[in-house]
DNA sequence: TTGAAAGCGCTAACAA
DNA sequence: TTGTTAGCGCTTTCAA
């Protein structure tokens, strides 16, 4: 308790301390008791409580080769989705004595490949990553070597293991409901959609959506923190107000929270001309009403599946190639979409 | 660019490739390059890069007994706060070669004790920490064997350095400045201070300039999450409304994240009868109006600080014992507050 | 039930 | 200018 620490302090102190050899002290620590006498078994460990002795796991680490490190690279450590990931797979994988290196993205994909190249030189016994799809090839490769595995965004590549949500799915019955509820019109609001699979199935969910209800489609391009593309596309939204009531569903909550303060300036009732809807969940939504309605995505159980996968694969069970593990979101009702509801 | 990397590929490897020692290699690595002919020096180069060799860090450091890992250990990591500091040192560490370990107290003594030690087994090189108070004396003997430098909260710890902002000062200048706009009280929103530095100050700051101004301190104690606390507070704003304006002002966002939708419920105008104002920039300042004064705290540079003070307390100059380094928040007013100002 | 000895991949005296 | 050698702290045969 009061003792000095690991400055310093070797196994070889522990072992003459013990009176017994390195050797016999390394498997104490490995937890090798089949073979030892109790008596030496009761020694070595009153000397390692005594001398407050930690193993060095750098030393450890050099023979098998593993870092006992895990790699979560994110495009943003801000956003709601990264952060709740990133807590899922840090208390799900500290537990099993692993720690997590953060890093961020950006959304850029060399800075991606830097930051790959990197973890790789480092040895990372694992990666989890949130890619924008630059690297594809790089990190097949990598996926030969280590366990590697694509959360939020997909793509198919051989050998890598995604965990997504069933975007497209509940971004159609969301659109759906919205019509359904009596908007005869619904404004997708999105970001370029480039590669990302995320915004890709978002928005072909809207899509369908628009063909099943037999609704012409109504997209809203922005540019995030371009605060032209953001008032071009709240201006916009007037165009087919004559139509009836309509809604503004965005793809994402950080175009909604830019988006937001123009459509409440609009001077439009909601829920009864001007639905809201969204995907995320905004963690502003409490402070607004009407409430607006979400999509709220599984992103705990995506960082628990996620450590569990890699966990096993760590303790050599491989990962399955190319399987895609989806986990679905869920609709939350607001009071900014009911039209005709009661809620 | 398309051979195969690391697997395996040791500085022997590249020693025999390059027909020279290993020893030859490693001063390659290590860029001393003084004594070494040009033709040895282009010789290697050639075969790590194509043999795509990276040193692995973990002997390196077995040697050096360094990890070249940084821990960041906040309370929150998805407080505002937490991610700026967050980002701010892993830009300017990473660019140095440091990885950073991120881990979460949730301003808890004992995990935040347990991570201490975990992080300190794992031999870091170093730790930045937003700590509660708890380990003081297991930091300061931490500190004597590594760079540890307090962020946000401060101690009086030997051996410790700490970064904080001006939290009194700030928090009396916008205390005195809301009585001078107009407000004749002023309902200061806090939690529980306990032994955390930052609610202490502030709290103090606004005390003195209830004291400066002849004004009797009014506060209300909320315990987050808790809504009966929340709903006891904002009730209470009546209380001293026949007697002026009056402001609410609340020691971080978090709180007033809560709070806002019940102030709002109270159906006072704002600036008018009700001022707002709070310590932090909450992130959804943007989407309410009028908009709320706050103090913007010098997040970025505070983990810029940190970052530098650590790399050269890493290169050998020692950190000064019990500095306190102070960098000012900044009051950005807001028309929430702008009783008779025009702003 | 225990230990000696050979390495893991790298660095750094010390020699040459 | 280069190489030999002895470790860094630990794990793991192989023997005893």
């Amino acid at each position: 308790m009061t003792d000095t620490p690991h400055k310093g302090l070797t196994i070889r102190d522990v072992a003459e301390a013990s009176g017994v050899s390195i050797t016999t002290v390394s498997r104490y620590l490995n937890g090798r008791f089949e073979s030892m006498s109790d008596n030496t078994r009761r020694k070595i460990g009153e000397v390692i409580e005594q001398l407050h002795y930690r193993p060095n796991p750098l030393a450890q680490g050099l023979k098998g080769n593993q870092t006992r490190m895990i790699a979560v690279i994110v495009v943003n450590i801000s956003y709601p989705f990264c952060v709740s990931l990133i807590r899922a797979l840090s208390n799900a994988l500290s537990s099993s004595g692993y720690n997590l290196i953060v890093c961020e993205t950006g959304g850029r994909g060399e800075r991606e490949q830097d930051i790959i190249e990197s973890l790789y030189a480092q040895r990372v016994d694992a990666m989890v990553i949130q890619t924008n799809g630059d690297n594809n090839l790089r990190l097949a490769h990598i996926a030969t070597e280590m366990p590697v595995i694509l959360v939020d965004r997909q793509f198919d590549i051989p050998e890598v293991t995604s965990v997504i949500t069933n975007n497209e799915e509940v971004s159609f019955s969301l659109s759906t409901q919205l019509f359904q509820d009596g908007y005869h019109n619904i404004l997708y609001v999105t970001e370029q959609v480039a590669s990302i699979s995320t915004r890709m199935e978002r928005l072909t969910g809207y899509l369908q959506a628009c063909e099943k209800n037999h609704r012409t489609p109504w997209i809203g391009w922005i540019t995030r923190d371009d605060l032209t593309s953001i008032e071009h596309v709240a201006r916009s939204v007037t165009e087919r107000l004559h139509q009836g009531p309509l809604a503004v569903y965005t793809g994402n909550a950080l175009l909604l929270e830019q988006l937001y303060p123009h459509l409440r300036a609009l001077d439009l009732v909601i829920p009864h001309d001007l639905g809201i809807a969204t995907f995320d969940e905004p963690d502003w939504i409490q402070l607004i009403s009407p409430r607006i309605t979400y999509i709220r995505q599984p992103i705990d159980d995506i960082g628990i599946w996620t450590a569990q996968r890699i966990l096993s694969a760590l303790k050599g069970e491989p990962l399955t190639p190319l399987a895609i593990h989806t986990i679905p979101s869920t609709i939350i009702p607001g009071a900014a979409t009911a039209l005709y509801r009661g809620n």
